[in-house]
DNA sequence: ATGTTATACTAAATTTGTTGAGTATGTCAA
DNA sequence: TTGACATACTCAACAAATTTAGTATAACAT
């Protein structure tokens, strides 16, 4: 699965930790791939066990020890190889929808309030990216050639996000 | 999981068979839950062992015999319970993203490329669906709630298709 | 007569994803 | 001093999804 590759993707040359992992995962890397803690984790180790990263432990005082991870040439190598095969489109689960289609079982009400708490959702979701996106990328014409990548992954968040609206 | 929720929605008072239900799930159902051969049989399975749907085996001539099924009450009142619990949004998982944020490892072209695939598949599924909206849904103003309420799902395909391209 | 496509379904292994609990430690505010 | 919150992880059980491989039959074109 591509987890092992977005893990790959998102450690880039720096160090992250399991945790620093997953707090990129729940802020920024949310907008094209959510992953929970425990999956993460567990991703962590089997990429370990077949040499993708290599991790070293730091100690600490005054919080607990921690393992970071960085890339190995091996994970460099696997992630330019899928890098070179095709992509499938994202597949598409939306309850909301399945919902809209079973709605005359229920007062219409349930629904419409439904879809109102999505609307909400996602209007909240829009203004946070909106600010990740005037805070990091407030000119777009400056933006080296990795810059305007990451700012593609937001700007589709940005769209998704009002197209949802 | 929603896949059995999907599932009853889609009998709605109608019978299919698993094959039926496949085809209905590749065509129509595919722009809100996508689902393969194997998970509908199985889950078919499921159902029928919770008597949330009852089968009745066809014998045809010409062709191998089939199996269809239909809501039972018990199912119905298993899809209202679940309409009335909130639905969460949609996990996204954008394998086309992830190639994005490690483009700098490959030649540029190779992920220009990748791209411009996907603006291809996108913008033939906008067709397909522009396309089943003028045969089904000519006169909006003129449907009823039921056939909105599948109008919107449809709506939302297209929106979806039309923000990724 | 042969191969392809469509109909109609089953079975099993493996990988992913989710849920819940558990182990530690430290900070900070009420 | 108590409790909430943040850091930093591990383990186990379960549910869902994917992949792969089958079994059968019939239509239809080459």
């Amino acid at each position: 699965m591509a987890l092992a590759h977005t893990i790959l993707a998102t450690l880039g040359d720096k160090s992250y930790s399991g945790y620093d992992l997953w707090k990129e995962f729940s802020q920024t890397t949310k907008y094209y791939w959510q992953a929970s803690q425990q999956q993460i984790y567990r991703e962590l180790g089997k990429l370990e066990k077949k040499g993708a990263i290599a991790s070293e432990i730091i100690h600490q005082e005054g919080r607990p020890d921690k393992k970071l991870y960085r890339i190995t040439e091996k994970g460099t190598e696997i992630l330019k190889t899928w890098l070179l095969e095709p992509a499938e489109p994202m597949a598409i689960r939306e309850e909301l929808l399945v919902k809209v289609i079973a709605a005359k079982l229920v007062p219409k009400s349930v629904i419409l309030q439904e879809i109102e708490r999505h609307r909400q959702i996602h209007t909240q979701q829009l203004s946070v990216y909106k600010e990740i996106e005037q805070e990091n990328f407030p000119d777009p014409t400056e933006l080296s050639f990795e810059e305007k990548c990451c700012y593609l992954t937001l700007r589709c968040g940005i769209r998704c996000e009002s197209s949802w609206i």
